[in-house]
DNA sequence: TCGATTTGGTAAAACGTTACACCAAATCAA
DNA sequence: TTGATTTGGTGTAACGTTTTACCAAATCGA
């Protein structure tokens, strides 16, 4: 077995010149004797022939490869969405080649320009940072992005589409749950707040305490400043433990905390239990995402459940179409709703 | 800007030949002048160039990515490993590409190929199953392997490295803390067993049980059928939780449980809940690998350490320095010590 | 029968880069 | 001064594939 077989040996195998095996593969057997083609299929199953991937894409222009950069995929969240968004592109015909980014936009447009250099025209993205304009000049050179973690910005121009929840309602969602149990202090509990989703959350916390009549209170706020360029996506269960601990030192403590994310919610259960707290008769805890887990940890976690699965299918299917040439519509806009998972965090305040 | 900027450009505009740009580029520079240099990384930047990595390749014959096939990341153990593969490779120049692949062998073939047709000539596996022999073809073509979850079997041939804990140690360890607590009926739970990693683990747990004078009881032993081959790297949680209520519906159910690994001890946390019991004094529960949620889930977690950071950072420089010809040895087998970490999911029996 | 159309191919240029062979001019040493 | 060596480049073939233009033979229709 040859090192290397060649679309020139599957011809010569064949006795077709190499354009005729190149017709086949590519959909132009319209006009092929059903005899050709079979001797050309017998060929490349004797030879073991696959396409060299390098030379396509020097002659198209683009690979079957789509780019999907997120902040960590140590991070569970991230790492069941890596694991739909692959299922679905490779179904489509894709590759997938994933970035961890952790949110530093410097980091986020190396990979760009490196999966480009790849031959990567779509690019699937969860940051949430605000300002993706470190993108503008590869999206004028043609790269097609599909933003997953937050809607689509004015200032994105309008080739950035996108598929996520309504964070604002998730948040709305959570705090509403706590109120309706009675719930007056309510602890925000997050990373780095400087970003889409996050400020959408925190939005819609505040909604929901307005709503109810209640003045949203700093002291029950809880964030902390970027560090080393990290949001918090990889170390989200120390930052959760560490925020509770010190909202539950304040003067007026809450007896609610609604959490960015189920991470963090871990991290506020051990959080609660350092400080001699019990969930959810002490403090109850409400998460975002219901990632793995949530219903196994005891107490088992009240959290507002995004949909992973369908989101990443989204995601990837839009992208497909654009790089496909099958959606030339406006750029495009997906919101789905959250939705509320009541298990056993929360309960009425003492 | 537009949309194509080659090596020809930036030729152009510094005024020299084609090839005295890729000299530059590719450490071929001794014989330049430091004006000529100048010229042409100005023109690199202002027009901001960045190599054709198809063209590259299909010169080159390898591209400058490293395949990772796992079984899945939507596991935690997994999304860490891929991170920390991904941080070193990237340190040394190279992307990854990563496979799920649920340990299917046709998934992790096909992935290999495809990898191979994008210029992939290394590949880190981790999916323990025994025989390997269908990447025999690509390894006679060239290709590397570095397996990180299991030592290297004598049907892999003289080309397959390894990287990766002594796991029947590891059950040693977990099966011994839990003897020496006062355990005598200590349960095993896994998923399917016809893997290397797993099999070690179970002739650890054994052998620990003989030289305590205790006979193994198939009794105590759970594992399910790989269903659709699916090995439980997806559904680890559901199936601790299934196994361990059947364990404990047993006659003379355990007091103890050795999971495979802290997923599957995840499972046990809730199946022994479910079964009305409180851990640790009703049940003691040890997992394998120490994943983030080991130290803040309720009890903490009793495990068995993998150091993951460590078996990514060594799989990679192993990898890397056979792809460039710095390490030409025979088959490297590195097995790294597990490290026992008590915790609280484990007390003596009633 | 003859011109138009269809069938079933083929040849060749191009994609962007690498690396080898080569060359002219300058420098060095005898 | 002459031959050898070094410097600082350059030209070009090749990598494996795609796609376009083209062609000869067969078929069709008037």
């Amino acid at each position: 077995m040859s090192n290397k077989v060649t679309i020139t040996d599957v011809a010569r195998k064949a006795g077709v010149s190499l354009s005729t095996v190149s017709n086949l593969l590519n959909g132009r057997s319209k006009r092929m004797r059903p005899s050709t083609e079979q001797r050309i299929l017998e060929a490349i199953e004797e030879l073991g022939y696959t396409p060299n991937q390098a030379a396509r894409q020097l002659k198209t222009g683009q690979s079957a490869i789509i780019g999907l950069i997120v902040p960590s995929v140590a991070n569970p969240f991230y790492g069941i969405f890596a694991r739909h968004v692959e299922s679905v592109a490779l179904k489509l015909g894709y590759q997938v080649l994933l970035g961890n980014s952790d949110r530093d936009p410097a980091r986020e447009i190396k990979y760009a320009e490196e999966l480009w250099g790849y031959g990567v025209r779509g690019l699937i993205f969860g940051s949430s940072l605000f300002n993706v304009s470190h993108f503008d000049n590869l999206i004028s050179r043609g790269l097609h992005v599909v933003a997953f973690e937050r809607p689509t910005q004015e200032a994105d121009g309008t080739r950035v589409d996108s598929v996520g929840i309504d964070n604002h309602l998730a948040a709305r969602l959570a705090t509403k749950h706590l109120l309706s149990l009675g719930h007056k202090r309510i602890g925000f509990l997050s990373g780095p707040i400087q970003t889409v989703s996050r400020l959408d959350r925190l939005s819609g916390y505040q909604s929901a305490l307005r709503d109810a009549g209640i003045q949203s209170d700093p002291d029950l706020i809880w964030d902390v400043s970027p560090s080393e360029n990290s949001y918090g996506d990889a170390d989200a269960v120390d930052l959760g433990r560490q925020g509770t601990q010190e909202l539950l030192s304040r003067l007026d403590p809450p007896t609610a905390i609604f959490a960015i994310n189920d991470m963090f919610a871990f991290g506020a259960y051990a959080g609660a239990k350092d400080m001699g707290l019990q969930i959810p008769s002490d403090l109850s805890i409400v998460g975002v995402d219901d990632i793995t887990l949530t219903e196994i940890v005891r107490p088992s976690l009240t959290t507002v459940r995004q949909p992973i699965e369908k989101i990443a299918t989204m995601a990837v299917n839009r992208l497909v179409a654009r790089l496909e040439g099958k959606f030339d519509e406006q750029q495009d806009h997906q919101i789905l709703p959250p939705q509320l998972i009541v298990r056993s965090s929360t309960t009425r305040p003492k």
